[in-house]
This record gives C-alpha cells, sequence and structure tokens, in this order.
DNA sequence: GCAAAAGTGTTCACACTACACCCATGC
DNA sequence: GCATGGGTGTAGTGTGAACACTTTTGC
C-alpha cells in the first residue's frame, strides 16, 4: 500500500468495519444467521458477523468477503444497508461500521463452515441479545427487507431456484408478518407474467402437488423495459 | 482521543470522508448546491460540499457539521445515502466516503456563507461535471428523493413554511420530472387531512390567490397511529 | 371415501384518471 | 371586461379485497 505523505495527513484515520446481516428461510420462518464472538469484551456472546475493512479491497467486496468466509457462499443477494457512526458504538476502539444484509438459500448453506464460528440460525421473532448496536442494524435490515421486497423482486433469492406459488406466499407472510389470501396472491403473481411455469410439481407439501415455477432475471429485465414494474 | 493500544491494532485505519448532497427549490426548479475545489488534485473543478470525519464526532454529526459550515443551516432534514468504498475512488488517498442528502429552504440559505466555498445552485438537470465518483452520489440522491417523497411527507422541507397546494405541486413535478392534474393533485392532497389550512392566501402567483398551508408533523404522527400512511 | 392443500371465478367497493366549468382578482 | 391562475364536480375505468367451490391424490 502507498504509504507516502499526502494532502489528507492531518485528518483523522478510523477503523472501518462490515457488518452482515444474513436472511433465511426455511420454508416456514424467516430466520438470520448470527455467530457467538470468540473475543473480548462480549465474549460468548451472540453477534452479526462481521470484519475489517483491508487496505486492499473496495468496501462492497469486503462485505462479500466476510459473508464468503462465514458460508462459503459467492454470487448471493448482498446489499449495502445502513453505516453505523457513533462514536462509541463499539467500547473496544472508534470503529465506525457498514452493513450489509443478504439473503440466502438455507439449503445451500455450509454447515460445518459455519461451526468454525459458532453459527446459529433464529427465526427473526426470536432471537438472542446482540452485541453492540447489531440489534438496530437487525432491525433496520429487516425494515428494508420488508419495503424492497414489495416493489423488487428478490425475495425469490430466499428460496430454492424452483418454487411453488404456496412457498412464495409463505415466504412473503413470514416476511410482512401478516397473511395473504391465496386466491388473490396467485392471481396477482400470474397477472404479472413474471414467473416461468414448469412442467414438474412439487408433491412435498400436497397431495396434489404444486406447479413449480422460476424466477428469470431476463424476463425481469424485459418486462422492466416495457414499462413493468414489481409490486406486492 | 484514546490512543492506547487495543484488540484491533492489527486492522488497518482508513480516512473516512462526509459527502453533502445539497438540494434546493427556487419555486421553479430543483437545484442542487455545488462548490468549487480549492485544492489539487481537480482544484477549480466542481464538487459536492464535503469534509473528514473528526475523532471526537459521530458521522451523523460530522455530516451536519459540514452542511452547517456550508449553509449556516441548523435543523434541517438531512439523511445518510449511501457510502462508497471503492478502492481508487479518490485519487489523492484511500477514502471511504459516507454521503448524506439534505433538503434546505433556498430563501434560508446563508449567500455571504456560501462565497467563501465558491458555492453555487446548478438546476439538477444542468449542473456541471463533477470530480470522482460525485456524479453517481448526485443520481443515488435523486432517486432516493423520488422514492422517499412518494411515500413520506419530506417535500415540505424545500418549501418555505407556509406554502401553497399549486406550490406544492410544481415541486413535484420538478422532483419527479412529470406534470400532475391541478384536481386530482389537489384533492388528493385534501383527502389526507395532513395540511392544516391557514387564513391567509398567497397572491404573487394569481390574482385570485391560492390558500396557505402548513404542514404539521405533529397531526403526521396522530395521523400515523391511525394507520394512515403518505402516499404522492 | 376422506382429509389436505391447490387451483379457479365472481362480486363489490373504492381509488385513480380524465375531462369541463366557474370563481376571484389585478390590470 | 378580460386574462390568469385557483378551486370544485362527475363519470368511467381498473385494481385490490372479500368470499366459495371444485380438483387432485395419498392414505
Amino acid at each position: 500500500m502507498n504509504n507516502s505523505p499526502n494532502l489528507y495527513e492531518p485528518c483523522p484515520k478510523h477503523y472501518v468495519a462490515l457488518d452482515n446481516i444474513i436472511f433465511g428461510f426455511d420454508e416456514k420462518e424467516l430466520k438470520i444467521l448470527l455467530i457467538k464472538r470468540s473475543f473480548e469484551p462480549e465474549k460468548g456472546n451472540w453477534s452479526l458477523m462481521g470484519g475489517f475493512l483491508k487496505d486492499e479491497e473496495g468496501v462492497d467486496e469486503a462485505a462479500t468477503r466476510v459473508l464468503y468466509e462465514l458460508t462459503g457462499l459467492r454470487n448471493v443477494f448482498v446489499e449495502q444497508l445502513h453505516t453505523y457512526g457513533a462514536i462509541h458504538r463499539d467500547p473496544v476502539a472508534r470503529t465506525v461500521s457498514v452493513a450489509y444484509y443478504a439473503l440466502i438459500r438455507v439449503n445451500d448453506y455450509d454447515t460445518e463452515l459455519g461451526k468454525k464460528y459458532g453459527a446459529r440460525w433464529f427465526p427473526i421473532h426470536n432471537y438472542p441479545s446482540l452485541i453492540f448496536d447489531h440489534p438496530q442494524m437487525v432491525q433496520d435490515a429487516l425494515d428494508r427487507l420488508r419495503s424492497k421486497t414489495r416493489t423488487q423482486p428478490i425475495g425469490f433469492e430466499l428460496l430454492p431456484e424452483k418454487f411453488t406459488i404456496p412457498q412464495l406466499r409463505h415466504l412473503y407472510e413470514a416476511i410482512h408478518n401478516q397473511v395473504y389470501d391465496p386466491r388473490n396472491f396467485s392471481r396477482k403473481l400470474n397477472s404479472m407474467k413474471l414467473l416461468i411455469q414448469l412442467h414438474e410439481k412439487d408433491k412435498e407439501n400436497s397431495k396434489k402437488g404444486a406447479y413449480l415455477y422460476k424466477f428469470d432475471p431476463n424476463r425481469y429485465k424485459m418486462l422492466l423495459s416495457q414499462g413493468f414494474s414489481f409490486e406486492l
């Protein structure tokens, strides 16, 4: 790294951290992935997965790296949430934390890798108390997830590649903590013509079986260019 | 400040900057406030108003301070936009910038103070090229302003305390770059029962005169608690 | 044949759109 | 008295909410 003197020399530098709020969905409940902090202070308490920004990486890259270290997953949905910069938010040292939230498919998650960090999934409505300002981060991430899923097709990131309409409805019910009328919900989705209906059925959850669908990003882009706007 | 050794010692520190996208409305056009950069590189080129995070202030405070230094205004609407952290975004040194956007009343703006920084207002659809990644910041801020004004009553921050419905409509037309039907627009606002109609009229813009209104945050909170949701 | 979940149809009410006219006033 | 912008009324249309029944199949 370049450590030569520069114009900004008189300005203070700060630790910059990343924290990830990782959402998952197990076909029933919305969950978040938490780890057990392995050092003092607050050793043994629950925390979000985080890390420090390195010199040779961008902030977005760093968030992706931290996520990869815990889950072994790449190419997942990650989006910057907010930057938390209160002076005493971290008692160890003044640290500015850039928080990201991620949506992952629980089945893809590498359980072995998670053990290394003492990671565990917790229901979004029943998780242990967290260190520092992490509770605020989780709340903000949940708010963002709620508003974002209403107007952008990102919910699919939490489901398997092939999913049924009732599955999708259960997901939305879990995220928004409310029930949707099955008839109106599926009618709305069909009217969007966004999903591709497959010729297979899922018989796990019902005897009759429900049609499987796939979300196609290209199709979404095409619809967008025609003035389509996603809304649920 | 506490410079004693700590757990995070092995981690690199970084410059943390603030940048403000400052919006104003002059009864006709949506504008942004830019300054002339006074040092190399890019000396003399247009830039957002920015500054560096100090040890003794939170990130939000720092953004407010920077805004105050340029405008002399306190108690204005300021909200965090996004954090920009690409490695080479600033050619001088690796800097992470937390961007904020602010909505101010152009009439309150201290023109004298602005001269010190070579500040000038530019129409949002016709501003000069900007340094670094500032164009991206402005674009993101505009997108945020557009989506936020649709669902939250923040547009009033750009108008005088007392304003008319046609004024508000012109503001929304400027922000969203589209025209609204005057009848439907005012009906919608009246139906919300959010604004307080005063017993005065504004005769600046018409011979008949238009009723002045006031936005009352307390009334908004009350409506919110009754399940009201703002939408325009 | 019965239980359990999937899929389809209809009605109603409200909200958004588009459009036309009258009002108040300064000149 | 006329031009200018402000305010109100109405009919048509489409979208979201509420609600009931038939279908399929594993047991």
